[in-house]
DNA sequence: AGCTCATGGCGAG
DNA sequence: TCGCCCTGAGCTG
């Protein structure tokens, strides 16, 4: 689930269902427990994401800084909020409704100067405002270190997931194990501006599809087909099935202890 | 009941 | 490069 599309999207989430109101802060599995005494009650005035780091405000003071890491969860539902179960983090609990985090890497209590310091480590992000992709290119054309691996590190570029990083090399046709200083400025305009677009619809959509029109299912005279992460993808998680485009088996391999996957024929370069 | 795997990331060695 | 943290679903028995 989370890429930085879900967490720009949870950003805005928060807020609708939170801003300006008193809300009941608390947290049931206790880990944030001495934090959301500190925060209950208070209004939920501002919230922000940067890759895949959420930042929620409360009373234009102070910050709950969140990273969901593989296994975090939220969910929102109406109110009368349910008893929690004893893995939430952190619930917010309003008059119409409440939300609740499992399994973050990260829910701490920071003050701004933490906050920037986080900003300060993390590459250019293509849904934030006013992102500056040419920082990013400075850093991938002087590494020797594969654009996947690349793509992956959120010092360079920060959002993108293993589900973006194996769907825009294929919709590039470049092999994953090219060297990052082997990446044409040609080459990482168009990434940028396809992971700013794919991006911006996986905010719209909660989901990440990569597959252009003309080669859906229906497009291609296939039987429809339900990828299990949700979503439409060329490569992602099909390891040994066939590429959509020409029907060479998917492949797969480790790096950097992440899944990687790629069509060996339409990614040749 | 227990195992494996997952759209992350960190620190130790 | 490995082990570790966080949780839950989907297997296997």
């Amino acid at each position: 689930m989370p890429e930085g599309h879900t967490i720009h999207r949870l950003a805005l989430d928060y807020g609708t269902r939170f801003f300006g109101r008193a809300t009941r802060v608390t947290s049931p599995q206790g880990k944030f427990s001495a934090a959301a005494a500190l925060l209950d009650g208070a209004a939920l005035t501002r919230t922000e994401a940067h890759g895949k780091h959420l930042f929620l405000c409360f009373r234009d003071a102070e910050w709950i800084h969140i990273h969901l890491g593989l296994f975090g969860k939220v969910t929102f539902g109406d109110a009368p909020a349910p008893p929690p179960t004893d893995t939430v983090r952190l619930r917010l609990a309003g008059p119409t409704g409440y939300v609740d985090l499992r399994g973050p890497t990260t829910c701490a209590l920071i003050a701004d100067a933490e906050k920037q310091a986080v900003h300060a480590r993390l590459g250019p992000d293509p849904l934030r405002e006013d992102p500056d992709p040419a920082t990013a290119y400075a850093r991938i054309r002087r590494s020797r270190t594969s654009v996947a691996a690349l793509l992956m590190d959120q010092k360079v570029i920060a959002g993108v997931g293993n589900v973006y990083r194996a769907e825009v090399l294929f919709r590039h046709g470049i092999d994953p194990y090219r060297a990052g200083r082997d990446l044409t400025p040609a080459e990482w305009d168009a990434i940028w501006a396809d992971l700013a677009a794919l991006m911006r619809e996986g905010v719209r959509h909660n989901r990440i599809d990569t597959v252009r029109p003309e080669h859906t299912p229906e497009a291609m005279g296939r039987p429809p087909r339900v990828d299990d992460h949700g979503g439409e993808v060329y490569v992602y998680r099909r390891a040994d099935q066939p590429c959509h485009l020409c029907g060479t088996p998917i492949r797969t391999a480790s790096l950097t202890a992440r899944n990687l996957f790629w069509c060996p024929t339409c990614q040749r370069t």
